[in-house]
DNA sequence: TATGAATGAGCCTTCATTCAT
DNA sequence: GATGAATGAAGGCTCATTCAT
């Protein structure tokens, strides 16, 4: 099981791309085994199994896409200027990796049971950027000091997801880092005028700790 | 093919049950016709194939959707009603279908071929749906001018779509219509203060029409 | 898993005569199929997989011979009787399944964990025959006093095996069960001439019950 | 193809140990290279493929019993002195090569086509040692005239390998060569007793001479 | 000599689909 | 219409064997 070797990466690259055009399940590894240039029995010499394949990609991406992410916030001097690198290292992320972007999105719920402590990493990880942003902004004054941290975190990590989803299905043909910026400009600002949002309830919620607590 | 009949419905909403559990490649005819209380070649008598289940399901639910979407968003007076009673008309229904909502959301990714056809339909829908709120707010003036609107589309169908699936992934414990609320508050409000989006452009982005023609 | 129809008897009758040629472990589930005319799959509609064919064959095959022994030694009269009864009842019911008789000698060692339990059974059973010979014998003064059962019971049990084995490997082409009488008479009389055992020890063995307690 | 080297012994010892666990089929090359401390390549500089592993073994093994057993007989004075000697030495040699006696005993029947031919020469040195002590007996007055070797050869074959298989299923926690006495005292006396024999025909089979052929 | 990575044929098993009843 | 036994193609995985180093 030998990993991080030249072949480990010529597999699993051509793997992720042969799930990222007919799903993991109706993958087979006789296809991947071509796709990668070796024999289908070369596959198990690095992988355990077929599931094994899917984890070691999930893995690694987490930890690649913590990484990322992380540096990005720090770069960031104020809260807009974090949230916008972590938004753009994000699609950019997934724009120069559009197979693995494929894969990790379209998986991700159906493989759960596999991929459930990488996903929960992941997720973790994502509000914690996320707590950080809003506790700065919060700090700064430029962000709004009645958000439950859980939903902000749903919004922007939903909003983003879908983006990059329809950048998939529509044939991956445009920019998609330069979607960062109106994106931000739409969390930030949200869609309403400033004179419209008087009539707007601030959300004074029963349950905040309840709600808080989901994610 | 004997479509609407009891026993179309009875292996269907079967189906849906054990796609749930296995996700649709993972789940077996057998599995399904135990769950429906029928014969294995009994379901062939309503369906032309396995396939063909998903299809069907697919079909029914953009229809029930976009009916439910509509009514909600003509029941509304103003566009941030209108936008709560969508928001609101989306998340009840998938709470009141977990099973529906559950292959819904894992599926469209995965069988992306099998069910292009009516997730495009879902989605533009969907984008009239926004587009229509989005222009009566422009007009009450209480939506935003400068917005492009498949990006506004896909921030808050994004957003609505990791609600549900944090829901889903959290056991379905809590009540998922009740964050229609906070939700809309976030779309419209974004999370800025007022004050610190002065500093934030109003993205006077030079591709509006090209971003614009993505969805 | 429909067991005791005809198609189970068919493939199970297959499977010894294909487990007969080439070993259980070489045999393949095609092979036993094309030999029962049936599909491959259709294997799987009977018996759990390949390991379970070869126990419940093993397990009939212990109900059946188990039967027959018993019914063997109760229509015997005296102890020789009974033991003579015994040993055409094996040879003769081995010699009408020779597949039967080369798989079950066999595979018993090979096989062992998968077959634990009824070869167990079958040689439990081999001794309380044995026991109840050699007890009528000592009672009716025919049979010596000083033995243990154990061996015994080893000693005929694998002189008859032995029998089968080299007429199961000279092809089967002479009547087997008309050895019955002669082995009889070894297993009574012994090889020696009564004059020549006076020099023989009745083995005054130390540890009897140890060595009786093996088996 | 190097023979008769530290390390074709190393192979052959390892192979057969791990034969012994698992069964000649169900062992891979890769064990037997591991419990050899060498590459898997290794093993086919020294043996021509994984079958010849084992005709290797049994080639040795029967050269090993032949010599052993024709000594052993060769130092007894009279009959009972020889077949004393071959019975000990017969399960003395297993008891001190317990590995070498599993492979050997469960390997026979389902590798015959392998071995065969090895197999028939043990069987005929074993029938040779036989014939001599019986005829040595015979001369002296303390076996009986009456006598079918081959089927007295099947006696005592089947008996002692019956014991040595019974030791070895039992855990191999008893002595193993003690078992030579009470066994060479059944062969002789038989389980009857004098009186009791009177009743017993002398079995005055028709057809000695095929009988007598088939072994 | 020795190695062990690579190969690919072959096996067990599953399961969508058919069809005689 | 309804059944479910039967089919057989296809997939995951193993492992004996080879060969470049």
């Amino acid at each position: 099981m030998k990993r991080n070797t030249d072949k480990y990466q010529q597999i699993l690259t051509a793997a992720i791309r042969v799930f990222a055009h007919r799903g993991f399940s109706q993958s087979t590894i006789s296809q991947i085994a071509q796709e990668a240039g070796v024999a289908d029995g070369t596959i198990y010499l690095y992988f355990k199994n077929k599931d094994d394949i899917l984890v070691q990609f999930y893995e690694r991406m987490t930890e690649i896409v913590s990484n990322r992410f992380w540096e990005a916030v720090n770069a960031g001097k104020t809260a807009v200027d974090q949230l916008y690198n972590l938004i753009h290292a994000h699609l950019a992320l997934f724009q120069s990796e559009p197979f693995g972007a494929i894969v990790y999105q379209g998986e991700t719920h159906l493989q759960w049971r596999l991929v459930q402590e990488p996903i929960r990493q992941m997720s973790k990880m994502y509000r914690d950027v996320i707590t950080r942003i809003v506790d700065q902004g919060q700090k700064e004054g430029t962000i709004r000091g009645d958000l439950y941290v859980g939903l902000v975190k749903r919004l922007i990590n939903g909003a983003v997801d879908e983006v990059i989803n329809t950048w998939i299905h529509t044939g991956r043909d445009h920019d998609l880092a330069a979607m960062a910026e109106p994106l931000v400009n739409l969390f930030i600002q949200g869609i309403g005028t400033p004179q419209g949002q008087k009539g707007v309830s601030p959300t004074p919620l029963k349950s905040i700790n309840e709600i808080n607590a989901v994610t």
